[in-house]
DNA sequence: GCCAGCGTAAAGGTCAGACACTTGAGGGTC
DNA sequence: GACCCTCAAGTGTCTGACCTTTACGCTGGC
């Protein structure tokens, strides 16, 4: 036997096992059809049952690969006649839910600290305000207007609708969908982790202001002072979830020096 | 029955199919259990069998179920004795994983553009140097000014390599994590879509001196000048892509190379 | 006492076959 | 022409079996 050349080679090699799964093996070929283009957006997979004779496996080992790439959102099943499994069309918001899940996660393992996500969401957002009011349409800038607090209401659950409402109507005026796609995981990471209703209601009032200013400067076109208004408005609330930071410890208690 | 009753509630309520597949509960409440830490990271679930009877499935489900967490990362695989399956600790390359394919089919699918991509891209490199000449410690920069192109040889494969190197350590130099995990996937996306070995030799002279004007701005702890020799570089990145973009075909005819 | 070799059993991986459930399409009835 | 019924294709689910992998522990020799 070569079991010793193998083993060599293993360990020289990737610590990988040695093979990959059936399904792991249909799910990447599948995958690599799909992302070539080899099958096109709405086009229809054969039967599971056909795969199966076609990929030499069983029908289990299709459906397990068919759950994975479906689980990325890379094909889509449906059931009854005319049924079957298509290729999905790429949406952005399966993406952002994704990465919702995933930064939470990476948020809650520490591989990424609050830190980071803040002055990320700053960096894509204060240049997403300038964006907007050099390119916003009327439109945009009224459903811009439309986020805005009416009046004296200050529901605390209504009241954060609104805010992420704002943001987001903001980042859809900026014209780049890729910004949406990113900024609003984070966004959401943020509010699920930290935002609870510590914050005063004169705090919120002064975020609503905030909100005001900008959305002024933005409807003027006024490029520089959105971006100016935007950084200090995301500095207020980054003082707030480094204050809510400090109150909700992980559940160690100092570790947050890196 | 009350089939009709049920009509009436499907009417009004949400389009989503009556239940969602066993596979698919199992799997979002096991998703749920990872999000609120419930299981934790490195955590052994019980086995598959025994998984089946806590839930009142088959097997064949609970797999299925697993399939598709185990493609988002969130949980992995052993085999053999003491083998079975452990929530995953998250990480950052995953992600960067899934980002790339996911922006390649935006990009594919036109639900984003290539001008976005460059754009957000700026937005996030010009202020990762500004990071990076305030933050970068010693290693750092010195891994920066290793990926410089040590001499005058000008292969064009390895001559990308270097400049994908380049710009990732500047984003790790700029100390935020999540700003790789965002912008090396876009970085890949638009190589993988337009680059080609189409620019001249002297473009590329001129990006290896932007890396060296930019470095030298960073090791010098010089802010400004890092993100303004930044944003001029990928003005410059952005002209060659606006050009492939409009010599280089939607489909096929020369991107055999892989 | 220590190490190599082997067996074992736990757990995932794969398979085959069966049946249930969904749902659109086509045909039949009033 | 509108409604209902049946049918068939295809996914969803279950059962039960067997294979493969692999760490642990036993055993025997040094």
């Amino acid at each position: 036997m070569s079991a010793q050349s193998e083993t060599l080679a293993e360990q020289s090699g990737l610590p990988v096992s040695r093979v990959l799964p059936a399904y792991q093996q249909v799910a990447n070929q599948l995958q690599e059809l799909i992302m070539k283009g080899t099958l096109t957006v709405g086009e229809r997979l054969p039967a599971e049952g056909e795969m199966a004779l076609q990929f030499g496996v069983s029908r289990s080992t299709v459906r397990e690969a068919l759950r994975g790439l479906s689980s990325q959102s890379l094909v889509q099943t449906k059931r009854g006649v005319n049924g079957g499994t298509f290729v999905a069309e790429p949406s952005a918001e399966h993406v952002q839910i994704y990465l919702e899940t995933t930064i939470g996660l990476l948020s809650g393992a520490d591989v990424v600290s609050v830190d980071e996500i803040l002055e990320a969401r700053e960096l894509i957002e204060v240049p997403s305000a300038r964006l907007a009011a050099l390119r916003g349409d009327k439109d945009q800038v009224r459903c811009l207007e439309a986020t805005l607090d009416t009046g004296a209401e200050v529901d605390l659950a209504v009241d954060f609708e609104g805010h992420r409402d704002f943001h987001v109507a903001i980042m859809e005026a900026s014209g780049n969908r890729l910004l949406e796609v990113i900024a609003r995981p984070m966004f959401s990471v943020l509010r699920t982790r930290f935002v609870r209703d510590r914050a005063s209601p004169e705090f919120w009032a002064a975020v609503d202001g905030d909100h005001r200013d900008i959305c002024g400067a933005i409807a003027a076109g006024d490029a520089e002072a959105s971006a100016r208004l935007m950084h200090n408005h995301l500095e207020r609330l980054r003082s707030m979830y480094e204050r809510t930071d400090r109150v909700a410890p992980p559940d160690t208690d100092g570790e947050t020096a890196r």
